[in-house]
DNA sequence: GGCGGAAATCATGCATACACGATAGGGCTA
DNA sequence: TAGCCCTATCGTGTATGCATGATTTCCGCC
């Protein structure tokens, strides 16, 4: 914890900085700290400084602090006033509302998601689906994650509906420092929920589809230690007597 | 269409700009432009030059810029490079990806709601929905809207997640962007079913009462001109001969 | 008289400078 | 030697300056 970056140990992508390459820079990193997120090389809590970020993207310190500030409005960066930003450590009750907001979000997503798949959108969720399986059957858990990530986020472009997609990939990526943060067992991905979901949407019943990925979320969230008799003991837990 | 800001007819309202008052002055302006937009004093595609912005609220460019970003990134404000930031004009499918969005996350929000609902809510609840009808009622469409959206913003305080409560302000405030927009008659808002919701919650039916805000919001975008056909008529049906 | 183009003006994009507050390290005291 | 305070350093908050590109205006031309 308190970790800070430096040129070694970034755990950021190298952002072969083009010094010409205006514009962007700040959308580049702000992927590169979501990437790196979801991916767990930067964990919550890890400082965020301006300045070496800026020298590392090769930018000043002003678009380095729009991108930090970005990030803040989305949650995954706690930026407190006069102190250096942090990746967010999200409470218990946090992930919960983070959670909560996901089956309400997602299973929107995924009963629209159904009435819209294409013949092609299904191939294509199958093949995920299966290269997902693949990947935690060889014992790839990275790349695992990757593609259940982006199976969920299939199913938010499938959606049709740029807004809830947009939500769909703040939550996700909160769910990800959750991940981080609270998780209990070494497998955390309940990867067998995704073969039913693509059958519920393949056979157009959008109503399974939604309790299904409820349920899926809910099993996710079960295996994170969020109760309090779950995370480090309380000091009553300690010293209580008996 | 185009009108700039001046100190005269600025839509906004005076901020009582206090020099010494630091740290929330990007807050200041945000909520002074989200206001003024909820208010109708600030219509979509007004321009907000960043200096002029800058002397009435007291603060430099860097702050206004700031606060720029954030509507931008909220989607009330179109922030395109090296042009002046203007008040979002959402297209009719950004407005029917909204009021999608609003089904679902209003739906969840209110189902939470009705779960966790206490008497005293349920008394502010009903006693909103009634000072909102006397308002109509007296021809007062500023404050009845006002009152109807603090009835919305209540449900997403009610649902007790801070998440969905956050999405639920985004929304409205484009849904107030796309009544600007594309109002079509006089009188916008069904308010009659603000009393059937708040009977469904107090039954505590959460399915009912998420149906009844469904239905509730598509009676709003109904009012709306989205129809290609409603909007302005095309070339073809102005010069077509027929 | 209307249209097109070029220059001046204006507004934004970015970097830097300066000031304030936080943080950490060292020295002092008990 | 351990704990505490004071100071030096570091990092962020805000303003401002300069460069680039958009916009507008004015003049010449047809």
């Amino acid at each position: 914890m308190g970790a800070t970056l430096t040129a070694g140990r970034s755990g950021l992508k190298r952002g072969r900085r083009r010094p010409k390459e205006a514009g962007g820079a700040e959308a580049r990193i702000c992927d590169a700290i979501r990437q790196a997120i979801l991916e767990r090389r930067l964990e919550p809590g890890t400082k965020l400084q301006e300045a070496p970020l800026g020298e590392f993207f090769g930018v000043s310190r002003t678009i380095v602090r729009q991108a930090l500030r970005r990030l803040d409005a989305e949650g995954v960066v706690d930026l407190r006033e006069k102190r250096v930003a942090v990746v967010a450590r999200p409470s218990a009750a946090d992930v919960r509302h983070t959670f909560a907001a996901r089956r309400v979000i997602e299973a929107g997503a995924v009963e629209a998601a159904t009435a819209r798949a294409g013949r092609a959108d299904l191939a294509a969720l199958r093949k995920l689906v299966r290269d997902e399986n693949a990947a935690y059957a060889n014992g790839d858990r990275t790349r695992g994650l990757g593609l259940s990530l982006e199976f969920h986020h299939r199913i938010g472009g499938l959606s049709g509906n740029p807004v809830l997609a947009r939500y769909l990939r703040e939550l996700t990526l909160l769910t990800s420092l959750a991940i981080a943060l609270y998780e209990k067992s070494g497998v955390v991905h309940a990867h067998a929920d995704h073969d039913a979901l693509v059958e519920a949407i393949a056979a157009r019943d959008g109503r399974r589809a939604a309790r299904l990925m409820a349920g899926h979320l809910d099993e996710l969230e079960s295996r994170l230690a969020l109760d309090p008799r779950d995370g480090a003991p309380s000091l009553a837990e300690i010293f209580g007597r008996d």
